[in-house]
DNA sequence: GTCTATAAATAGATAGAC
DNA sequence: GTCTATCTATTTATAGAC
């Protein structure tokens, strides 16, 4: 159930909730390493003793990050695609709920980059549950796409590469683009719509084009 | 120049070599913040104080790294393109140097999906330049395909975002993988000849095909 | 070029009062 | 729930001998 504000009935406002989301940006910005429980609790603008308060440490505050922004992507995507759907719509609901949230959350796709680049080794057993559980959505969309001759034979890994490489790179490299030298910063201009559009085709022209 | 090691006449075997490495391993595995000198000066088998002789500091080591890296991919894909050469040839010279490259150096992949993740605070001015130089071939290669009819017209950017982003993705998940569950682990074995096919024909099929 | 010893700062975590 | 003061461990970096 995400995090435990949830739990509570009580809006956005608490200390909890500040931590959460200071530590969210704090995390994406230099890694778990590379954190410091101080620099979250000032920007937080709460003492850091309330950090191990209620999280006991930095690990359970990462921890709890990282879960909340995967139960995001697989509630959103549980929402989105019910079983009846075609495979081609399967495909779509999985690029779409993927950029939603990481537009959501801004500290989304850094943070998956660096689990990805650490071998996810901060990802507990928990939540490493529901990153397979959104992997084999789309296995699952791909292989009966292929059986139904729908689609071309494709590795289904293959295929979610193809989708969350460039939608991370996208997502994660927009602060960068902002500052970019002039020359190059008309074709940094892109909007999610286009960008989620442009994967939604691409991907499923993997699966379905010819092409040697 | 990359590292040193170009400059002096001898064979792999130095002290600073033995660091190079070391620290690559470390960095790939740990990041920048994580990483930790003592345990780079152990795994090169050597006194810590080297490395502060040989790199000046931590900064340094990583810096020669970043830079060594990216300066590779730059001289594998000036080797393999001629300008004379199609944007068609140019894209997939483009997709097979950074596999090749990322291949040879298993820290690369990790590495780089950091440094975007942290907005490139560690790459200096000259590291940047070189970066900056091979984004430049890809777009060159996209504009002048669509000017010439042969492409579809296509954001380069995204273009470099669906070639770099499943490329990294596949090659930084290489230790996860090896290590999956049994019902998972059949798909999750690919050669890099597969990936490298896979990932040009997807971007030749997206600069190419139609489909609304 | 290499090693020992150590300085100096940083940072995660907790005790205990309120 | 919240805050002050502090402990303790870690870690980058350097001085100086060989």
């Amino acid at each position: 159930m995400a995090r435990r504000a949830a739990r509570r009935r009580r809006p956005e406002t608490g200390t909890r909730d500040r931590l959460f989301a200071a530590g969210a940006t704090e995390f994406a910005a230099r890694g778990f390493a590379g954190a410091n429980v101080d620099r979250i609790a000032h920007a937080a603008r709460v003492n850091k003793a309330m950090l191990y308060y209620h999280f006991r440490s930095k690990a359970g505050l990462y921890a709890e990050i990282l879960h909340d922004m995967f139960q995001a992507v697989a509630d959103r995507l549980a929402a989105a695609t019910v079983p009846e759907a075609s495979p081609e719509d399967r495909i779509r609901a999985t690029v779409e709920a993927i950029a939603r949230e990481a537009e959501a959350r801004p500290h989304f796709p850094p943070i998956w980059l660096r689990e990805i680049a650490e071998g996810g080794v901060h990802v507990d057993k928990e939540t490493m549950a529901i990153v397979a559980g959104i992997l084999q959505r789309v296995v699952a969309a791909v292989k009966e796409g292929i059986n139904s001759r729908r689609f071309v034979p494709a590795n289904p890994l293959l295929v979610q590469f193809g989708i969350v490489g460039p939608l991370l790179m996208f997502f994660a490299t927009a602060p960068l683009r902002r500052k970019a030298p002039a020359p190059l910063d008309q074709m940094f201009e892109l909007t999610t719509e286009e960008v989620i559009a442009h994967v939604q085709r691409v991907t499923l022209l993997t699966l379905e084009g010819t092409h040697s």
